[in-house]
DNA sequence: TTATAATTTATAATGATTCTAAAGTAGTGT
DNA sequence: ACACTACTTTAGAATCATTATAAATTATAA
C-alpha cells in the first residue's frame, strides 16, 4: 500500500528531501517493472493527466536534473531536439526508431563488445556509446 | 590560382547557384587536406576574422543546411548545446575528449565492426553510430 | 515550536535556431 | 545589353526549450 516509504528512504539516502513533488516523481518513474523512457515533454504531460495539484515546470526540470546527478537517470541524447531520460541506469546501447521517434533499449548482450583499435596518448575512453537507428523495412 | 571553378561546378552541379556567399563558406569548408568538424558557432566566429563583407547569420544557417541536404556535410548531435558538422561525410565513428569537447574521426578500421544480435519484426538498421567519450587518463 | 536551509513556484530572461518579407542576385531568354 | 523570374541573402522579429530569479512554502533538526 505505502510503498512510498521505499522512495523516501532512496531520496533521503541520497541528500533530497523527500518533497511531495520528488515522491510523485519518484512513483511515476520508478514504481513500475520495465525501465523506460521519456523526454520532460512527455512527464511533464503525463503529470498534468492526474488530477492533483500541478507541479511546477522548473521543478519538474529540477527534479529531473538532480534524480540524473545523483544516478537515478541516465540522459540519452539523441540532437538538439530530443532528449531522452532512462531510468535504466546500467551500461546499455540504444535503438532509435527514426519512424516513431521511440527509443528502446538494448541488453548488453544485444550488442557485441564494441572494440576500439586506436588510442590517443594521455587519453583513456570514458564510455562507448551506441545509437542504432531503425527504420520501416516494408 | 583559381579553384572557386570547382565549387562553382560542384554547387551548380547539386542545384545551388554558385554565390558569393557559398562559395566563400566552401573554400573555408572545403580547401583542405584533412577533413574537419565545426559548429555554427565556430564557422561564424571564423568568417567574422575575414575582413571580407559579413555573411549574415541566417545565411551560414541557410548554407550549412543545404550542405548538408545535398550531402557535403553530415552532422553528428552530441547534445542540445553541441551540435558538430563533419566535412568527411563517409560512415565513420568518433571520438569526443570531453575534457576539450573536441570532436575526433575514427577511421573505419579504428572500429571493429559492431554487431548487433537483436532485430525487430518490421523494422531494418539504417545507421549504427558509435561516440567514444575519452578522458585525461592521469 | 522555532529557526534554518532546502525546495517549489510563477514568471522573467536567455539564447540558439527559425521565420519573415523586403532587397539583391544569378540564370535564361530576348 | 536588357528584362524577367526564381532563387538567395539579409536584418530583425518570433519561437521555444531551458535556465534564472526571488518570493513563498516546506522539511528538518534543535
Amino acid at each position: 500500500m505505502d510503498n512510498n516509504t521505499d522512495f523516501i528512504e532512496k531520496l533521503r539516502s541520497s541528500g533530497l528531501r523527500p518533497t511531495k513533488q520528488r515522491i510523485r516523481i519518484c512513483k511515476l518513474l520508478f514504481d513500475r517493472k520495465k525501465t523506460f523512457h521519456f523526454t520532460i515533454n512527455d512527464l511533464s504531460k503525463t503529470l498534468k493527466k492526474e488530477n492533483i495539484k500541478q507541479i511546477s515546470l522548473a521543478t519538474i526540470y529540477n527534479t529531473v536534473h538532480s534524480f540524473k546527478k545523483k544516478g537515478y537517470l541516465k540522459e540519452i541524447s539523441i540532437n538538439r531536439e530530443m532528449s531522452y531520460f532512462d531510468t535504466n541506469t546500467s551500461d546499455h546501447h540504444h535503438f532509435l526508431d527514426i519512424n516513431t521517434n521511440q527509443l528502446i533499449d538494448l541488453k548488453k548482450e544485444d550488442v557485441e563488445k564494441v572494440r576500439i583499435k586506436k588510442n590517443l596518448p594521455g587519453k583513456k575512453i570514458n564510455s562507448i556509446e551506441v545509437l542504432v537507428k531503425i527504420e520501416n523495412s516494408n
